[in-house]
DNA sequence: CCCAAGTCCTGGTAGC
DNA sequence: TGCTACCAGGACTTGG
């Protein structure tokens, strides 16, 4: 489920459980996600401290009093269960505190991943190395997206999914920005002129902003047992709506690029 | 059969 | 021809 603002939601879930909370059990049940589970992971945080959760584009990262920092990743299907009634097939990382509180990373499609590294050299992650800027932090402002696209051909879609790009927009979220900004999806990335960056700038802005907001009111349905953090669809402008109405008064079309379903407007976006 | 929110890797091509 | 950068597309997996 997640792009940057199921991580930061699902962050902010889990910190009310684990923060400040002692490890008493920590026990992989698969030896694999995406990658390899480190086989020293049990080991490292069991009886360790959390310190501290925070977010780094689509990665949740929590560290301990061990100065580890273990790091996971919800990839297309992750997400985290709050004491669930019952553990099933894809349960595949279970992390009870000393409270007595149960934590399960729950991945049907396993395209999600956890890590552990050392907090002093988190940033040296190597998914982290070539990333651009937090969306949401002020290093990504108009002049820089600009510096970024500059003679880039590709379309500002595939640029905006480009982590190296601004890090932690997905499929909905750039289709639901560029609708909001009026950019075609398929306009080449490195020929938009200034002030639409300065629109869409705001638009990326804005889509996470409320996303984050409607995702941290449903924290409650999320601690439910068997809960989900579910994205805002309600309030999506064109993702998933093919042949509904744009807020402009156009329809909504479908293609696909890259294997992806892009929806967006014709009539408003240019 | 279709479709799905993630990242990574490969192979093709353009340009130097 | 060889190297590099860039870019498009496929692969991965399970379920609805």
């Amino acid at each position: 489920m997640p792009e940057l603002p199921e991580v930061e939601t699902t962050v902010a879930g889990l910190r009310s459980v684990l923060e400040g909370r002692a490890l008493l059990r920590v026990e992989p049940r698969r030896a694999d996600l995406r990658f390899p589970i480190p086989v020293d992971l049990r080991q490292r945080l069991t009886g360790a401290t959390v310190t501290g959760l925070s977010r780094r584009a689509k990665y949740g990262l929590i560290e301990t009093d061990r100065g580890d920092m273990m790091i996971f990743h919800l990839g297309m299907s992750g997400r985290w269960r709050i004491d669930p009634a019952e553990i099933g097939a894809h349960d595949h990382l279970l992390i009870e505190t000393r409270e007595g509180r149960l934590l399960s990373l729950n991945d049907p499609r396993r395209f999600g991943s956890v890590d552990l590294v050392r907090a002093d050299a988190w940033s040296q992650y190597s998914p982290f190395t070539r990333m651009g800027p937090e969306p949401l932090g002020p290093d990504f402002d108009a002049d820089r997206l600009a510096a970024a696209l500059a003679g880039k051909a590709t379309s500002i879609k595939a640029a905006l999914l480009d982590q190296r790009i601004v890090a932690g927009l997905g499929n909905i979220y750039v289709c639901e920005a560029l609708n909001m900004a009026g950019i075609a999806p398929t306009r080449a990335a490195g020929k938009i002129g200034r002030a639409r960056l300065v629109l869409l700038v705001e638009a990326i802005r804005s889509v996470l902003t409320a996303a984050i907001t409607a995702g941290g009111s449903t924290l409650r349905d999320y601690a439910r047992p068997d809960g989900e953090l579910g994205y805002f669809s309600k309030q999506w402008r064109v993702y998933g709506r093919e042949g509904e109405s744009c807020p402009c008064g156009g329809v909504v079309r479908r293609r696909i690029d890259g294997g992806r379903s892009t929806f967006y407007c014709a009539k408003c976006q240019k």
